[in-house]
DNA sequence: ACAAGGTACCTTGCGTCGCAAGGGATAGGC
DNA sequence: GCCTATCCCTTGCGACGCAAGGTACCTTGT
């Protein structure tokens, strides 16, 4: 990997926040695999892919923080939709405050604050 | 590991910004390892520890982004001093407008700007 | 009816990196 | 000569994002 790689940089950025990015979508509505890779994609910054999002969904229901119900798709297979659970929300709601802490911390010591 | 651990949460958000908030520091002046440690820690939510530091540093110095320098100190060993390569700079400027780039996609889907 | 293509789900193997734990070397106080 | 403090560094582990590859289902074209 070379010394300035974009990827590779954003992919460690993502560490840990996209995660959440995934309980903030669908605390909106519910969502499928797919959908949830391709509006993160659109969203801004954070692209990434189906080898991410698919062990991240089985942590995520492992963990408890979501529930999965199949249906029926309109044309094609079958879709796995996706829906926060209380414990889903409240780990949302908990990170949020975390995040904040956080982005603040690297502002001040980046002097990117404002 | 509890599903909900702070310490857990912060290490993954930690993950390459680390390495830009240690270069953000050399940009105002040339520190050690030790003191490296100590000014995250209280510069806030970026407390780390010397097993990260110095494999961090390690890397670093292998890219070509710091440069060092033994001094004596005044009780003690001496110190490993670091400062930033003109690459060091470069990589730091680029990082900046990543970050708030991240930063800003992070805060829409969360919700969390302003 | 069968082949081809598209959609959606999932798994395997790898590399990176933060961390806990442990180790060693130097200097000063007693 | 010890004991403590300071500072540097290494080893082994675990977590996770990703590329690549694989399977199953549905539709469409011929």
């Amino acid at each position: 990997m070379g010394v300035s790689d974009d990827a590779a940089l954003t992919t460690a950025l993502r560490r840990g926040t996209i995660e959440y990015c995934v309980l903030a979508l669908l605390d909106k509505r519910e969502l499928y695999g797919v959908e949830l890779v391709q509006q993160l994609s659109t969203g801004l910054g954070m692209t990434t892919s189906e080898g991410t999002m698919y062990p991240l969904l089985s942590r995520l229901r492992r963990n408890g923080r979501i529930a999965t119900t199949w249906r029926e798709a309109p044309a094609g297979p079958p879709r796995r939709y996706y829906t926060l659970t209380p414990d889903g929300e409240a780990a949302l709601t908990h990170f949020r405050t975390e995040w904040v802490v956080f982005r603040s911390g690297v502002d001040r010591i980046l002097g990117t604050e404002l």
